[in-house]
DNA sequence: CGGGATCCGTTACGATACTG
DNA sequence: CAGTATCGTAACGGATCCCG
């Protein structure tokens, strides 16, 4: 993996972990899965990463296709997700399905920012919009913006603020980690623990639906 | 992680990681997911893990509860999946999904057995089956056998021989990883890189329509 | 022979400091 | 901001040995 220490073993599942089996980079794809990011960026979200391990796994990562440097304007760079990267929604969202049901355990500290927050919201919406939904929800959680944008049912979520919302929902990342592990029902989650502006009427239906399916999806998996 | 190298982070996948993120875990995971086996079993499917490692990682999976150990019989000890861990069936197969498509490179080596195809089989073969299917199939791939079940659309791929098969199937390891990596086709495949030899008439039409679904699936991909 | 435990050299990781 | 350099520590990999 980081230099030679790959499986090297004729089997498709070896073959993807030599690429994302390594420590950190799976989270360096959840991270790039909620849009370009910069190294700081990144670094923060990974909550205590060693600067040079964040720059050999980038590198990996940059050799291997799944990622490539862009430009993030006035001259910064940014690291985004390749065609090939972004097939590791799914791995990453089964990730999330699997994990969401433990209890976080011992002395554990809250992510430097919730671009996982919009990656696991984004991967579950894509898989439980419904063809005929179309709306844009500004979601400020814990104060950081998540744009969800869905598109006759083509969900997509990216951290970052939304422009032009049909509405905007407010909550907390502990509810929202309550709710998924079963600890906080989800009508009282969308009624005591969150707050919905309506700016495009009619469009609060479409996005509560979306919410219940994906909450529903958790719960029962 | 193996010590004390956990994320501590408050995310899923993290928490997901956690648990089956350290080297070798998903490959175990993988190789148990084709029915219990024996330490020695496992050692040989994983080409040249150590012995403590593989006894370290068999204790931490036992102690998160993904596994636990039975009785194989005349006192031998065997490894298996709990319901817990059966749940990571969605995830092994998403990595099998994305890296099917990478070439081989430099020096790999074949598993010591072939554990890894009964597992990828069985998942694909979940997705794959159409309800009203049902028919049990008996393969020899290399020699090994793999019994691959489909009740009612529900199918089991177990490492081991088949009990009472309606079809038996053979061909050979090279041969799928070319089929599931796109370059040999899938009909070249069914006529010339195998045979497949009848023992109840009329199901060998479901066998084949699952092995086409299946190859349509990891191609399509 | 199966299922480990122990020891030891090598490699990767993690923290801090430093640089363009 | 975006990394590079250094260094102590922890994990890995290979071998050997042990016990039923």
């Amino acid at each position: 993996m980081a230099k030679n220490r790959s499986y090297k073993l004729l089997c498709p599942i070896a073959r993807a972990l030599d690429r994302i089996g390594d420590r950190w980079t799976l989270l360096i794809l959840r991270d790039l899965h909620a849009g370009p990011a910069r190294f700081t960026e990144l670094q923060r979200g990974l909550t205590g990463i060693a600067a040079n391990l964040l720059t050999e796994r980038l590198g990996k990562l940059v050799d291997d296709g799944l990622i490539e440097k862009g430009d993030g304007g006035h001259g910064a760079v940014v690291y985004e997700l390749t065609d090939l990267g972004q097939q590791t929604s799914e791995i990453i969202f089964e990730l999330a399905m699997f994990g969401a049901q433990f209890e976080p355990e011992g002395e554990v500290v809250a992510p430097g920012n919730l671009r996982t927050v919009a990656t696991t919201l984004g991967a579950a919406a894509k898989r439980a919009a419904k063809p005929e939904m179309n709306f844009r929800a500004a979601l400020k959680v814990d104060g950081e913006d998540i744009s969800l944008d869905v598109e006759n049912g083509q969900a997509t979520a990216i951290y970052g603020s939304c422009p032009d919302p049909d509405l905007l929902f407010r909550t907390g990342y502990q509810d929202l980690l309550a709710v998924s592990e079963g600890d906080l029902a989800p009508d009282q989650f969308l009624r005591e623990h969150s707050e919905l502006e309506i700016i495009t009427p009619g469009k609060e239906g479409e996005f509560t639906d979306l919410m219940s399916s994906i909450i529903g999806m958790i719960n029962d998996q």
